[in-house]
DNA sequence: AAGTGGTCTAGACCACAGG
DNA sequence: CTGTGGTCTAGACCACTTC
């Protein structure tokens, strides 16, 4: 039969999958046929098959892992319409073309809402550094930055007294050899409370850009958290976002 | 020091044209060697090199086309470290969740630093909306929104005095074909003014978010753009990125 | 030990772009 | 027309998870 129109047959194939995901005949936490049962029941070819899913991959509807088999991690493919993926952030250039200054560094336990923030347990011991980000002779500082760095990462070197030109996490990475995997991230509005804009030489209570990052590593564990805060006519954050796959 | 385990051919072979590229041996513009060349310099089977394109080609340093072959876009891969894709953005969500009402509508000719943002050229005539969105039966709402739409979508049905619970640039991708297939946006941080702020019913000169959308269509034109302005306590925007391929 | 997905091979036919 | 990348097949071996 076929005929089915002008896509190859690996797109099909995830568009049939994604239905029957869509419609609960895969729950959400179960798994799904193996390759070889998908190849019998499509009569398709095992390489047609893992293109198919690397299509449910790419769209984050599924996991999979060797020995296991590929699990449904959501059900949520909304409208087919504009699933987009940002391509470039300037989580990339920005540390290269500016300086992190560090001004201080402690530890600290964290309680209530900061405990909260960085997922921690009572009692744990992380270590705090407050900084202010430069740009190349511009004056003024960008922001004000307090980092956060887990027990396990604390002594961590190269901190104090240094204007870094790497990201924290990627000393992390490099000193201790743990990946960073996922970065997420928090954006809101606030006025600029007055240490800060003290020490940024802004005014207080003006508008100011709050953006909180996490890192985490592959169990999803926070290896740090930072918390900057720029003053708003002295930065932006801009992003790009390109249509990933075509609408079927 | 971080032990890598030994990494597949195709990855291996991704790492020598990525070097190759960089040091200019393929420069930008250039051909790439064809797929069967590829094989035979390197002594591995089509799929492996394919495979290794694709790395390439998501690492946005090729481009590839039937009947051409493969031509280097940019010889920039930065530092080899993260690059992290966004997931999931509220850009999926946060339309079906809240309701775009439309307070008005009227045609401007764009000058000026506006000119300028849509990427106009003088004389052009675009169609402005004005709105205000809410989430469900929240009282206040949570942004005050300018919509431009390009003259050549002006005559757009569908927006006065409507909820709007549909992205207005999907509205434009169906009444009139066009596909989006880019978003470029711009987050920072205001003062709100007094007119919105009397709007949204929110303290004047309060700290808001600042949100500018560009929709482009496949020729980098401007199908659309969209300001939203949100006071600070009503709205923080997420995302997450992850890790999209190995370190090497 | 059995079964999973991850990698790899050596073929094949196709639509499309170029001379 | 020739050659390109796009798709597809039918095998194979491996590392890993699970039992």
């Amino acid at each position: 039969m076929t005929l089915m129109g002008p896509q190859p047959r690996y797109r099909q194939l995830a568009q049939t999958l994604i239905n029957e995901i869509e419609t609960g005949r895969f729950p959400v936490g179960s798994l799904l046929p193996t390759e070889f049962e998908l190849c019998e029941q499509f009569g398709a070819s095992r390489s047609t098959v893992r293109e198919a899913m690397k299509q449910l991959v790419q769209r984050g509807l599924v996991d999979r892992q060797a020995g296991v088999g590929t699990r449904v991690r959501t059900a949520n493919v909304s409208s087919p319409y504009r699933q987009v993926m940002t391509r470039l952030t300037d989580l990339q250039r920005y540390s290269a073309q500016t300086e992190l200054k560090i001004l201080n560094t402690k530890t600290v336990q964290p309680a209530g809402e900061l405990q909260e923030l960085l997922k921690s347990t009572a009692g744990q011991t992380w270590l705090r550094a407050e900084g202010i980000r430069n740009f190349g002779r511009r004056t003024e500082p960008i922001c004000f930055t307090e980092v956060y760095v887990n027990p396990a990462f604390r002594a961590i070197q190269g901190l104090e007294g240094r204007a870094l030109r790497t990201p924290i996490f990627m000393l992390i990475e490099q000193q201790f050899g743990e990946q960073v995997v996922e970065v997420q991230q928090q954006i809101r509005a606030v006025a600029l409370g007055a240490r800060i804009a003290k020490t940024l030489n802004a005014p207080p209570r003006s508008a100011a850009l709050w953006i909180c990052r996490h890192y985490l590593n592959r169990r999803g564990e926070v290896i740090e958290a930072a918390i900057s805060t720029h003053p708003g006519d002295r930065f932006s954050y801009a992003e790009s976002f390109v249509r990933d796959w075509e609408v079927t």
